[in-house]
DNA sequence: GTTCAACTTGAACTAAGGTTCAAGTCAAAC
DNA sequence: GTTTGACTTGAACCTTAGTTCAAGTTGAAC
């Protein structure tokens, strides 16, 4: 597999494979007359590399964590809290959001539902 | 009301409001002496959009919104619709998180687990 | 033996969302 | 009348996560 077959197959950019690999995210793959060269398992890797990252996880984060350190087990779960207050967070978001699809006209922040729902928080 | 207070009151750095005053987000406000002064109500609005940037809206997104514009309501529609998808992406990395948890010694992407739950998405 | 697509590199650039800095102003306290 | 603390400005800097670019190589196809 070349890095442009990977990219395909995974949805995430060449671009962004070699940045990933820079960044000592990715094992350093095997070359054929200069290429990078993946199996099939890489592909794995990457897709499990960007769900880590849709949660909010940095790259930096994401590469401790996969040393096995002797804080990982610590470290998870501290990311887990922070990803349920996310969570929470999002919620917040979507409440203020169907507020401001009701009151329509107004000015997004005086509305008075707000003060009543963030009351609650 | 001072900037440093209103800061000091809603936990928003003074640079943060006057970067946001700068890009539109907060409405100019009155000044004595050249300094700027705020009603109390300059700190709910201040903590509502926290509360849409910590859900992940831009502040451009945000600065949009304010605005009564024609597509308002489908942009909130279609926020709440990426809201929801990040939802889903948090749901994802905390599973993973919590096997990672448990197969402690390997790494976080070879552990079969992984495979049958991202099987399931 | 040339053309072509896909790859290689390092360096520069981008975008968002601020923070930090230098140099200065202001009002109140002493 | 000077010290203090909080404010003012624009400009420069920072971080994260890449993308883009120029210049070059490679193997396969024609």
């Amino acid at each position: 597999m070349t890095i442009g077959q990977l990219a395909e197959a995974t949805g995430v950019p060449a671009s962004a494979i070699r940045f990933w690999e820079r960044h000592g995210l990715l094992p350093v793959p095997e070359r054929r007359s200069g290429q990078r060269r993946y199996a099939p398992e890489a592909a794995e890797r990457i897709v499990v590399l960007r769900t880590y990252q849709q949660a909010g996880l940095t790259l930096e984060e994401i590469r401790e964590f996969q040393r096995d350190q002797p804080h990982r087990q610590a470290m998870i779960r501290a990311k887990i809290t922070e990803i349920e207050q996310r969570t929470v967070d999002l919620r917040h978001a979507t409440q203020l959001l169907e507020h401001a699809l009701q009151c329509g006209e107004e000015d997004i922040v005086t509305c008075p539902r707000f003060r009543d729902t963030m009351a609650r928080w």
